[in-house]
DNA sequence: AACCAGGTGAGGA
DNA sequence: TCCTCACATGGT
């Protein structure tokens, strides 16, 4: 097998990339990670400034690579720009060089879809299991893969079937966006060009009219947002992110509100829209990268 | 046995 | 319009 290499920009670390919960179906093997990618297979890993990489043939790797990596992310003066106070930058120094990617949509769409209200080990076995009932078999470097299922294929599957994958009450939710997606998946392209707030609002719009998408609530759509169309400045506010705000941003709020907010567990459409853009705010265009940083940070380092 | 995990939808106040 | 609570699943 042909094995490339790519020059990564500065700095880069494909681990803590990997590994910080934005994205769900990498397989370590050996010193290799795998992972279906586009329309085919692919494994790659990081020596030094580099990453390596061998793919399914017939695929522009090159390309796929680093537009999945956001190697056109110019990550230090991002990095410099979030890095506005002592624990973001406690977050950052402990992690330099973990990049956002940028995720296929309607596989993130669906993913996150899933992730809600479980942990991360549940959410990768549901998706595991979704792609090995419903996605094609591929077989690269001696190992068997699944690719994601289509919207069409999800649409045209019966409840019992979703069911079975372990994905519990979102069944319902799962058929009902891929009907959605496979009548028109023009959604994606459209947002990609989209402000934040356009395109949150292109996600949400059942709030306004009719549902659009089951399953997305203002959570899911920041994540859609941030990790697969561009919108850096999305910010998902999960439970662990909120208990960091709370504790480490409490002067970003009234005092009132924050009791408020502690005091219930989840947050409200209303109040996770104030803390949003009051964090936002705090932390400028690439609110997505500080996030991300956070997210990772408290949950294996604090 | 309760509570938690990358929250959201339905139904009532 | 806003708030409350059920919701599948598996681990602690």
């Amino acid at each position: 097998m042909q094995v490339s290499r790519i020059k990564a920009p500065a700095p880069f670390d494909l681990n803590y990339s990997l590994e910080c919960g934005q994205v769900f179906r990498w397989r370590k093997i050996d010193e290799y990670w795998y992972r279906v990618l586009g329309y085919g297979a692919v494994k790659v890993r990081q020596i030094g400034g580099y990453l390596e990489y061998a793919g399914s043939d017939g695929i522009d790797w090159h390309g796929t690579i680093q537009n999945y990596f956001r190697f056109d992310d110019d990550l230090n003066p991002i990095l410099r720009e979030i890095n506005r106070d002592t624990f973001i930058s406690d977050a950052i120094s402990a992690y330099r060089g973990l990049r956002l990617l940028r995720q296929d949509p309607w596989e993130c769409m669906l993913s996150y879809i899933c992730a809600t209200n479980t942990n991360i080990p549940q959410i990768e076995r549901i998706i595991d299991n979704l792609c090995r009932m419903f996605g094609e078999r591929i077989i690269f470097d001696g190992k068997e893969f699944y690719t994601f299922p289509s919207a069409e294929t999800l649409a045209r599957a019966n409840i019992a079937s979703i069911r079975a994958c372990k994905t519990g009450y979102r069944a319902e939710f799962i058929k009902a966006t891929a009907e959605t997606i496979a009548e028109d998946a023009s959604i994606f392209n459209k947002i990609r060009y989209c402000t934040y707030e356009e395109g949150r609002e292109e996600l949400l719009k059942k709030f306004q009219q009719h549902k659009v998408f089951k399953g997305i609530g203002p959570k899911v759509a920041d994540c859609v947002l941030l990790f697969s169309l561009d919108k850096l400045e999305a910010l998902p506010i999960d439970v662990w992110v909120l208990k960091i705000i709370v504790k480490k941003y409490a002067s970003l709020f009234e005092k009132g509100f924050l009791n408020k907010i502690k005091a219930r567990g989840s947050l409200s459409f209303k109040d996770y829209s104030i803390v949003s853009k009051a964090t936002r705010g705090y932390f400028g265009r690439y609110a997505g990268y500080a996030q991300e940083y956070i997210y990772h940070y408290a949950r294996t380092l604090l």
